[in-house]
DNA sequence: GAAAAACCTTGATCTAAATCAAGTTGTCGA
DNA sequence: TCGACAACTTGATTTAGATCAAGGTTTTTC
């Protein structure tokens, strides 16, 4: 494993508390891996003996029903996926696959749980991102149930400007379709609602999006932390 | 509190392979109170300072956004609720309130750390029990996304008559109202889904469910524990 | 036990969003 | 650089679900 790679894990909040002997037996058995783009990293429904690290490229997790497919989320380097999974030793609920060229590292789950077992630091760290990411659905399923599609729109590209800098001007992280999936809706909708926000100082050529002045979208948008705010 | 209680609340998977020192010292903090229907336990966006346990009674837990709400969840007892938010120290996402009479135990959030840092059994629950949480909502997200509102009133009875026995006779254990909030519809379009679920057997008059051959249900429903699985 | 309130149902209408069907633009590999 | 393929857009149409407006039940309250 890349050193570089290595100290940036040990800066996640999931271990970074750990005492220094706990991590070192846990990266004993991790090992990196590289793939290509669109590899099935994950498929929903099997068991996967792995907590994943992306460490580089990013990577879709898509929830499956009756020959239908949606993204419930796509994650960016550096950050662990598919923790609860691991830790209950319970079948995957979403399948994973990368979006580009991507490097991972697999940590064995029975070594995370026994992790759990020998450093209380871990343990606690654990529960505290088990609790973020359990926040963060219910935010997820909060926007899905209370707003429409265009105001779940408006408020992605309120809280990616301010990830992105602030900037007036940023880039999409992701393709339109898988926004467009993300957000609960499809690619022809998405289209119309990127439309329906020009009023609102919003152009969108191509990965790049100009909010004009995002007082006038947040009119629209109405955000709130408790569903909005990734960070609580 | 009464020691049945106790008891009851000694045998949840959260507190069952607890040291007896540390659940006696959690249980100290504790108290019990007695409420009326309506009253509302938890402000969304407020802090809460209490891990809740409901020992007899129903709670609801709503979301609230742009002066409209939505049941996320109805909890029966036994059975804690806004784990994540207490370990966090976090502000709600989610307001609650009783349904019916509600005995509550009401633990000390900070005494919940405490126990979490002092107990790694008690921590490996709490991990579990999130991991559990978190599972349930990515389910319940991914019917939302992939599922029409017929689709999951079917899955929901389905799962509701297993819950009660199996029978081909059970009782809805929520008003109607708040069913067709749960499950992302209208009144008025849960009463036309019910309807529309006749020729699969289903008849509800009042609270009383009648599903004549769960096979043709099934049919429509396309269960899968991947959704519809509560417990893994 | 009657009046009031809350809940549920039904029908009519409207709206958000999906689907279908072409185009158009953009990307990538030979 | 061209061709092929995938992604995106646009318009037309359909559909799922929301809203509006009455009624009809059941439950609560006095």
């Amino acid at each position: 494993m890349r050193s570089n790679d290595l100290s940036e894990i040990r800066k996640l909040d999931l271990f970074k508390d750990m005492q220094d002997e706990s991590y070192d037996t846990l990266m004993r058995g991790a090992y990196v891996q590289n793939f290509p783009p669109q590899v099935e990293l994950i498929t929903e429904g099997e068991f996967c003996d792995f907590l994943y690290i992306l460490v580089e490229g990013s990577v879709e997790l898509v929830g499956e029903w009756n020959d239908s497919e949606t993204t419930m989320a796509i994650i960016q380097p550096v950050s662990t996926f598919i923790l609860a999974a691991a830790v209950k030793d319970a079948p995957c609920l979403m399948s994973a696959r990368t979006l580009e060229k991507s490097r991972l590292v697999f940590l064995p789950s029975t070594d995370v749980r026994a992790g759990i077992e020998a450093d209380n630091a871990f343990a606690r760290a654990v529960v505290e991102d088990l609790a973020k990411c359990y926040r963060g659905v219910i935010k997820n399923a909060k926007g899905l149930k209370l707003r429409t599609s265009i105001e779940r729109l408006a408020n992605y590209l309120l809280k990616h400007q301010k990830k992105a800098g602030g900037a007036a001007r940023f880039q999409l992280a992701i393709e339109k379709r898988r926004l467009a999936s993300y957000l609960g809706m499809t690619p022809e909708n998405l289209s119309r609602a990127i439309k329906s926000l020009r009023p609102y100082g919003v152009v969108i050529d191509g990965a790049q999006v100009e909010i004009a002045d995002n007082a006038d979208l947040t009119v629209l948008a109405k955000p709130t932390p408790l569903i909005d705010d990734s960070q609580m």
